[in-house]
DNA sequence: TATATCACTTGCGAAATGCAAGTTATAATA
DNA sequence: TATTATAACTTGCATTTCGCAAGTGATATA
């Protein structure tokens, strides 16, 4: 059985909204993968993300296309692949993303110190890069 | 039983320990509830977000605390409330949530323009004003 | 004393999750 | 061509979490 997911709407805050769709455990860390360590297939993603399992891989990924923070098209070169690729609204998701690690960074002992660095010393330059990385291999 | 909850950690990213303690349906919103809308009691939590089960406020308010992002305190005019309140860790959340309520308004159809029009004219003014009214609410 | 309200807890069915083992399609190799 | 490997999934099943209704004990109010 395929799923449909929709965004059923909780009244109010707008907050509502961006819980239904990345308030889970696995989303945000698939984006992460997707915008930083620049993870592009379904293995990258299972080995970037240890302990996921495979279904919920699927699952997330398929309500993460059904939000439009994803696209996936097959994969020129290799036939049994397909490539996930961030959307417009998706790389906009970089500024959260940013902030969760700084406030992660600021409260907790934390691996990654290089890019937590990277992040404090100039927010704006490090968001400017990643899009520019983005751009570049988004093929829109 | 009472549950014991710890920051078990995954290496790597900062971003897996914001995840471990916020990637949940509830976490995000109870923690708005507070910063954004005051609320400060059991109650308070329940008709705020309406739909959380007891039982999983619960589970939230003691996990939150358990990660230092809240704390909690008899109500002096009233022995039966406990009154919870946002740490220095948890005010600093702001940033984070304000960057997801930005984002859902950009990408979706959403409530509340007026607290969203005042985030985007001067987000810095904004977290300003938020950490203000904390810090005046907040015997510390 | 009686009743209401507070912050929970308990029980239970339903849904989501995690793990292992398939399945199907394509690609690379012999 | 046959075989083997790898890709992206699906399926089954046990465990966990969730959502709802109904308690519970402590405190407040009449």
């Amino acid at each position: 059985m395929t799923k449909k997911y929709s965004a059923k709407r909780r009244s109010g805050c707008p907050l509502n909204a961006s819980v239904e769709m990345l308030g889970d455990r696995w989303s945000l860390l698939i984006i992460r993968d997707m915008m930083i360590r620049g993870a592009r297939t379904y293995q990258e993603f299972l080995h970037c993300d240890e302990g996921i399992a495979t279904n919920i891989l699927a699952d997330r990924l398929r309500k993460l296309e059904a939000y439009g923070i994803i696209t996936t098209e097959p994969d020129p070169s290799d036939g049994r692949k397909r490539i996930y690729l961030l959307t417009a609204k998706g790389i906009d998701l970089a500024p959260v993303l940013t902030e969760m690690v700084l406030w992660a960074a600021g409260h907790e002992d934390t691996g990654n110190q290089a890019l937590v660095q990277q992040m404090q010393k100039d927010k704006e330059k490090f968001l400017a890069a990643v899009r520019r990385r983005w751009e570049e291999t988004t093929i829109s």
